[in-house]
DNA sequence: TATGAATGAGCCTTCATTCAT
DNA sequence: AATGAATGAAGGCTCATTCAT
């Protein structure tokens, strides 16, 4: 039920999107949605949870916190690719709809702020793993930077099918990881795990 | 009459906001909004456009295609920065709804497409200018990925006014540039006209 | 400035013609229109009005009391038809449009009830003029069913612009009048099937 | 429902009825109206082919090809008149209504028209039953005049309830009807000032 | 005097939400 | 438990009507 909602929201928007629709789309009839899943807020914030806490498992799935930061940081953002990359519609309600869709846009960013907290603690500990300590407010602003480069190239995906997010997530490393500077001097970054594209 | 309507459509959404909303806000009566502005749509497609008009011009009047490419990156970026801040719900959110929002998805897909050309562009002329050649498939996800970036900066900048866009702006460009390897290493990208903060 | 009402209500309809355009059309601003006829209703019955003292005038300017009642009947039809191809938009109006909309309908009535009453008296004097007695209502049924004939071949004579309305009329004079003539004669139509009242 | 529909038109005339009044009569509440009847045009549309296909089958009912054209007629005529009556606002004044309001009015004049091509034909075939052949432009010239004559007399019947709708056509059939007759035998009537064309 | 500018009021239409079955 | 049927409430849009200039 929570999928037909999904699809529906994610084709044609919170507003647009009739109760009507959802339950014709569930296959069961209107009332059956209020008594399930109560109102259109609510039925809306399900699909928001429901999506975000895929999204969120997906992630820290592939996250072996035993690993070094930046490699868990490169895992997550393939699984973050991957996942938006299979569920599309999921992607468009979350982060295109619920971020702009008052009164959904508080939960929302309470979730990306969370995101972007995990973000900011493997970066931390990436740059902080040698060098001198650099300070939390730069730590936070590439985390913010970071999450906004992937998001885009999430959208970017979605128009590219011939793109493996595990090639474009390879990339973004390669692009911030090293620099542009170092790509014009033809070095590339390498994880361990895997080969570059 | 416009701010009327972007402040209101910033504030409830474009669905939410009512007609009423925004004229009591103007300070006018309703039947003036559609003398002036016409319909809904068109009141809020003159929103979208006098922003985007907003932000681009005061991009392309930093813009001196004279000067090196990365210092027309940084230029611009400075300048976006700047321009969103000053005018957070003109752009920042206005722009997030459009993009959303059938049916002006299309417009903003195209206004942002341009913008992305732009930084591919410019980006392609900072790779290219020594060392191999970069595939442009390449370029253009290091552009995409760019604009997100900055995207998301805009929403941090939002939220620690003590920070400044040209500071944010030296940032990204340090970190995406050099990249954070070089970082690491105490190297840091140091733009002619400005010190790095 | 009533002819310009009269053309746009003609065009348009009452409901559907607005003040907007009957300014325009007329060639001022919408607060003349006020000034010099009033509200939309009294517009239109101005309109009302003076179209129906066209036709009136018409008619009555070629009915000469002195000729005998079936000459005046035959002219004043002519001038009817005549008064109509002429004046289409006034027909329109005043026919078309005011019989149905409220509250005009009651004018309206009053004046169709005039010229009925006028066919009737006109119409008694042929019939009474020699022979038996032909009773009131009869009469009066004649004089409608007359009245109700000749409004329709004016809407087929504006369809039909290469007949002429003096043509049209002597068809109808002809068509009605030689059943007149027999019924003064004792000559009544009997259906095979059932009897006449 | 249609009931109220038809009532509330009929006294309001097409545009001052709400469809707050329409549902208020029928004894319901606006939404039902649109979920069974549609749009106020197909509400208006849907009476008028209700009271349309209610005149028509009345006619046809009580018309027999087998008999005489000119029994048809009168049979026709009784119905016509009988049906009317007993449906004042059904018919009369809806069917007014629709002859002037956009975008009925083309619905109306097929409607009518094809009555009058029924009126034509068996008009047609009483007058060429024997004698001269009759010009086709003539005899539809006399279609039109006789349900002229018709409507008008429906009219006058509504204003008179104790004559009966039989005695009216059989009246009515008698006035045209010996006309005709003499037509047939060559006779024309001749106004003095002028010829007959 | 003549008008541009402004508005109050109303109508069509839709949809989230709830009973009665 | 499940639903067809019903509605209250609200929004977009228009237009007759009136001031202030």
């Amino acid at each position: 039920m929570l999928d037909a909602a999904v699809a529906v929201f994610s084709q044609r928007g919170y507003h647009a999107a009739s109760m009507d629709d959802i339950a014709e789309r569930a296959g069961i009839s209107k009332p059956m949605v209020y008594a399930y899943l109560g109102a259109k807020e609510d039925v809306f914030l399900a699909c928001v949870q429901r999506e975000a806490t895929r999204l969120m498992e997906g992630i820290a799935g592939v996250i072996d916190p035993a690993r070094r930061p930046h490699d868990q940081l490169c895992a997550g953002l393939r699984a973050y690719l991957t996942c938006v990359g299979e569920h599309r519609d999921g992607w468009s309600v979350l982060y295109r709809q619920a971020r702009v869709q008052e009164p959904f846009a508080g939960e929302l960013a309470e979730i990306r702020g969370r995101m972007i907290e995990a973000v900011t603690a493997l970066l931390g500990g990436v740059l902080n793993a040698e060098g001198p300590e650099v300070p939390a407010a730069e730590v936070s602003a590439m985390a913010h930077a970071l999450v906004g480069a992937g998001e885009s190239l999430a959208d970017w995906l979605v128009d590219h099918p011939d793109e493996s997010p595990e090639a474009t997530a390879a990339r973004l490393m390669n692009f911030i990881w090293m620099g542009a500077a170092n790509l014009l001097r033809g070095h590339t970054w390498r994880p361990a795990s895997q080969p570059s594209p």
